[in-house]
DNA sequence: TTAAAGTATGAAAGCGCTTTCAAACAGCAG
DNA sequence: CTGCTGTTTGAAAGCGCTTTCATACTTTAA
């Protein structure tokens, strides 16, 4: 990397029109703002000037330039936008499994939502993973959208609050005030403490909770709330019969077995979430255990598996979908400078047929 | 809109140093192309085309531009790139429902190796509308995407073809040769095939099927790989045996509704995809028919919840996460100016236990 | 040894916007 | 009327790249 001395000396005063592509020559025969100013007999400055809303203009320039727009079918470029430090219209999705019933419902809660905005969502996955998250944080940064949506995650607060400086965020599954960040979370506690009331209600007093991965806080919170609920029925805590999972369907399965194995007597289980439910009915199934004539069962998430299970599983509603469509909703209004106070529907516990009155 | 006359008389020799942000000072900290250039003594053409390999460059300049983008840690800006005409390393993908089990599975495999190569993935959602597909195209399109992946949808294929003119596409769920596509598709026939040749070999004749929606060719392709395995064991085509489903788990309860209550003698139900044999079985032991004791069932496209739902459910395995990774790696070959060669593996029959002999 | 034909490299012109700066044109007081 | 604030509006400078064109420098043929 030595020092190098340019080679040209004779500047050569440049024969105007020279290089790039076909000069002029819009791109696939697509309209410019260039030639909507032209058009209106306008300066580009205007056009943009009023697409964005940063100046006034008056009203007989506006109108001339709002029916250039409509006659030429003008839409702006996000991509010179984006470059030009104007809005891209794009927002960036951190989410973490892209496939799983939960993500997938919040996914296309954001992506209706945006998209009917005229944003476009950049969907990431973060695989649980923190050091990946931050990677595909500065993905999208590179790529400039206008925001970033983070779907739970392993992320630090603190970087999110740094990286809120720069750009708007909105985060779910965390509770988490700072400038430029809008934070949106289910009530976890009191979902579990609904589902764990509704088995004491039919008598359930030795009732099994298989945990979710304890890394994630609503795991933690829905043990709390499952903890809090037997507390308050007068139920001295019996630590056998806590037993881990990690929200997938064969830890379920794994969970029930290792209850089973354990001699540990209960007449209710109330599994983190529904795909440990579900495995958690195979478990039985498979030690000739039926729900919920032997034992009674309760999920967490309502997924649509959930309604069409033998038997159909009663469960707490956690409102994905919706949980994405607020998520994006926030982002918009973060995105127009004002503070979104939205919230999440409280939980629901949905009553089927996976429970049953105990003696 | 009248003629305007430009007011400015006097061009007025601009003083050289105006205009834009603060010049030179790179957004955010983010290093630049031209600073790479400066650093390795050379110009940021050099720099552009070795980066983009469009031209040979000496050895010693190569070297002292890789060490410089080293030590800057430079990173090209995919904007600045998609504006300029040159790669956006962006490919959009139209997909249908996003949060399916099929779609869902697809779109992970995308995504992983999309990103893995570089890439960013654009996700929009068709929802299953022809019209909204090609807005969502053209959304792709103004966004520079390099090439664009159709996960099924109901896109002319003519439409197909004259995108594929400006842009490599890769489509899935049809067969489409033109130049600059690549199409994939899963052998849905053989799969349903495979399917009922199963039920018969274990003894059933009267096996119902439940079709998916017409509409969609791979629904097609089953329902003629069910009437193949019929026919080729002898069994005269009953009408009656054939009822209509959507593809959703309560067409599949529906379809046995009506299938009990048209007094249609069947010993075996073959469903279209898991998602109705799920409801189909939730018919069933509504009406207090047990799988497989009283009747033998079977599904398509292997989905998480067959798995594990009380009977596990034998299906026939779609490959989904596998049809989005070979989708990616397609688009990647024909990005890298390749002929892909790739192909889905073949149908594969999953035996369970939703099944029985027949007498 | 000189001309013709390559080759590696740089200057600069865009891509389609946003934004700064200044000029042009009011409106109003002095 | 002149001098000063305001208000629109346009020119032009970028944003960070790619790409064309031209130039300086090598070869190779004559």
């Amino acid at each position: 990397m030595k020092a190098r001395v340019m080679k040209n000396k004779t500047p050569a005063v440049a024969s105007s029109r020279r290089g790039g592509r076909a000069a002029g020559a819009a791109h696939e025969g697509r309209v410019t703002l260039e030639m909507v100013a032209q058009s209106a007999g306008v300066s580009p400055s205007t056009v943009s000037r009023i697409l964005n809303g940063t100046a006034v203009v008056s009203d007989d320039k506006r109108q001339a330039v709002e029916h250039a727009i409509a006659t030429h079918g003008f839409v702006p470029n996000p991509v010179a936008r984006g470059l030009a430090g104007g809005r891209t219209l794009s927002v960036g999705v951190v989410t973490q499994t892209m496939d799983s019933p939960f993500f997938g419902g919040a996914l296309r809660g954001v992506e209706g939502e945006l998209s009917a905005a005229g944003y476009s969502p950049l969907f990431v996955s973060g695989h649980w993973n923190a050091a990946h998250e931050v990677r595909c944080i500065d993905v999208l940064r590179t790529r400039r959208v206008d925001g970033i949506i983070v779907l739970d995650g392993r992320l630090a607060d603190a970087a999110l609050t740094t990286l809120a400086a720069s750009l708007p965020v909105v985060v779910t599954g965390r509770t988490l005030k700072a400038p430029g960040v809008f934070s949106l979370s289910f009530d976890n506690f009191e979902g579990a403490r609904l589902a764990t009331h509704h088995l004491l209600q039919r008598g359930h007093r030795r009732i099994a909770f298989i945990t979710g991965d304890s890394r994630h806080p609503d795991a933690r919170e829905r043990l709390r709330g499952y903890r809090a609920a037997m507390q308050a029925a007068g139920e001295v805590p019996d630590l056998a019969l806590v037993v881990p999972g990690q929200y997938t369907e064969d830890s379920g399965r794994l969970a029930v077995e290792r209850l089973l194995d354990g001699g540990v007597a209960f007449s209710a289980i109330f599994a983190a979430n529904d795909q440990m439910a579900l495995g958690a009915t195979l478990g039985l199934y498979r030690r000739g255990l039926q729900v919920p004539h032997d034992v009674s069962l309760v999920g967490f998430d309502d997924v649509a598996a959930a309604t069409f299970s033998i038997p159909p599983l009663s469960s707490v509603h956690h409102p994905v979908h919706e949980l994405g469509q607020i998520a994006a909703r926030a982002m918009l209004q973060l995105l127009a400078g004002e503070t979104p106070v939205l919230r999440l529907p409280a939980p629901r516990f949905i009553v089927r047929e996976s429970t049953r009155d105990q003696r």
